[in-house]
DNA sequence: CAGCGCTACGCAAGCGCTTGCGTAAATTTG
DNA sequence: CAAATTTACGCAAGCGCTTGCGTAGCGCTG
């Protein structure tokens, strides 16, 4: 029998064959007692952990990942910029992703790209880099759909497309919130509703409008052209739009926009111009819970419909890593989740008699 | 010869062995015409990309990382609040370091750890998983670095420790910081000066306190001990300290803040009470560079130390990939860069006689 | 034209792990 | 108590790539 104290022998590599001497045993019996193989009792399960543990072993995951064809890791694929940005919830969706992989003992490849994501994407699925990836704001028809199906890599997106592919998403019912949003300002009488929607090639978007149209309709009402928007989702914007509009001969009574910085900018605008949102002009957006900008601080108390995308990016990585370890013989995961609408202070009758 | 406008065969899984079928050719050489090996002709070379480029071929990165011993990845270790804080400056370093890794065809695996960061790194190292690691906030003397160094992996720290071994690192000059902003107000006439650092257990916040020691020294001055504080880096500490110090019997005329949150806190109750920053109370802090908030568009405008933070992430990657590259028989990277005083309008002459 | 050095490529041994199959020894069964 | 199981482990073939070494075939040289 060798020395079983022999001391940590710093900073050497070691691996299965130096256990297996170490301990007189062979690669494989170690390798299926460090997995808890049922094969293996007990006892020699324990002798080899602890020996691990000692000489401070852990496994080649290149070689592991070439035997087993998993890597334990996945990929998020975004374009560089949305990293770049300040005002973007790009953050909140990565840590919700990475507090999931980290738990599930994954990692997480991050795989931002400056042009050119099919082949990103393609380079990623063929090279086995990752065992699933997460793709982010699809587009109304969106390519990278059908490719991730065909090179047959496990995927999930935040939001959907209108691809009739068995794809898995995780996303929240974007009609429902402008058809909400939209809703309660016709219920209060507004009737120049100004929507700050983001660009229509986002699903997104397109279900936002959808929504908000229904809402009109519902109410035997017409969508008006001139005041639907397409605009980044920034505060700047929300300023720059609110501005303009709320300086024209026929201003709008009310805002929906589709973020919280849209809406901190319309504010701004507002206050600059003296007139008191929640009173003299409406304000209401979408939620998203990001972190640091929380409508119930608004000054007055912004009315929005919630829901955390920090939470979407918890479900994207939950729903991959289950995706990747049925190897994806199990019914595509489709979530849309409900939103909240919380009434707060920033939305007030219109007074039709101005 | 075989059929060289074979079509792509859909999601199937092409490796050498079927490129070498494909075209007649060994493994070997396939694999050295796609490296461009000197010893393979133009033409064959060609001939082999082609074919590569028509049928989809990019490398299996597990198997070419078991026989290199390279991955072409690094690592980001951090704790995982880091990305849940709203107010921090990690992303903007990662914003940096993912640019470069993108740019130099690198992939970034995130690592977060929620505790035993030690373990966390061991493992990292040990499996494999990465070439290079890349780590943040030293502690004064940080037990990171002399097991890194023993683990033998490259790595390159945002800051720097004491540790007297032969690591690289991308840091500013913290002391200089400190020394600037803290001699500013001081020639600026100010003598009850309230110092918001980081905590003293970070290498950072020490050097700091020692540069703000050095310019009271340079003046014939000794601290007073009741002025410095230890806090969080955020808007609401900023704000709650000042607003009790505001509030004492003998309120500070000055503040020195370490990060643009905890500036944006004291302005904030500066005002509340008030009180006109640059006038009746003067502010001056450090300022990381962050997307979506600028000292020059605080009103006033903020006077700061200034170093774009992105850009250290940046040089923390390159210099991580470059050690990688060169097989760390260089002279470890160590930078310190200096940092600029930028003067704006939150300073103003104490006026002795209140 | 024998001998030489190139050129262009192939052979095969790894890299460190997993896993199907095989097999002694120990245990149970009828 | 012989036969059938079970237990506990080893053998060796991969996983897909890189790379040191080897070697035909070629044009040159003297």
């Amino acid at each position: 029998m060798v020395d079983q104290s022999k001391p940590l022998r710093k900073s050497q590599r070691v691996d299965l064959k130096t256990l297996a001497e170490e301990l007189g045993l062979s690669q494989s019996t170690i390798s299926r007692a460090l997995r808890a193989h049922h094969s293996i009792p007990e006892s020699t399960r324990r002798r080899v952990t602890s020996a691990a543990e000692r000489l401070g072993y852990s496994p080649n995951v290149r070689a592991r990942g070439l035997a087993t064809g998993r890597t334990e890791a996945i990929g998020l694929v975004f374009p560089l910029e949305r990293l770049q940005l300040a005002q973007t919830n790009f953050v909140d969706v990565l840590t919700g992703i990475s507090d999931v992989v980290t738990r599930r003992n994954y990692s997480l490849l991050l795989t931002p790209f400056s042009d050119n994501e099919q082949e990103v994407l393609r380079k990623l699925a063929t090279s086995r880099t990752v065992d699933g990836i997460i793709i982010t704001r699809p587009l109304v028809d969106d390519p990278r759909i059908p490719l991730l199906h065909d090179l047959g890599i496990p995927f999930v997106v935040h939001g959907r497309s209108d691809a009739d592919l068995p794809y898995s998403f995780i996303d929240i019912d974007n009609a429902a919130v402008f058809e909400k949003l939209g809703g309660l300002l016709l219920d209060y009488g507004h009737e120049r509703i100004a929507v700050l929607n983001s660009f229509l090639r986002f699903r997104y978007a397109n279900a936002r409008r959808e929504g908000y149209r229904r809402a009109l309709e519902g109410r035997g009402r017409v969508p008006d052209p001139d005041m639907m928007f397409e605009t980044p989702m920034t505060e700047q914007a929300g300023y720059d739009l609110a501005t303009a509009l709320l300086g024209s001969e026929n201003p709008p009574t009310a805002f929906l926009c589709g973020s919280v910085f849209l809406a901190q900018g319309v504010y701004r605008a507002a206050t600059e111009r003296g007139l008191r949102v929640g009173q003299d002009v409406s304000v209401v957006c979408h939620d998203d819970g990001l972190r640091g900008i929380r409508p119930a601080d608004f000054d007055p108390p912004l009315t929005s419909t919630f829901r955390s995308v920090r939470e979407a990016g918890e479900h994207l990585a939950e729903t991959l890593i289950n995706l990747v370890e049925t190897k994806g013989n199990k019914e595509p995961t489709r979530e849309v989740a409900e939103v909240d609408l919380i009434l707060r202070e920033s939305v007030g009758l219109h007074r039709h008699h101005r």
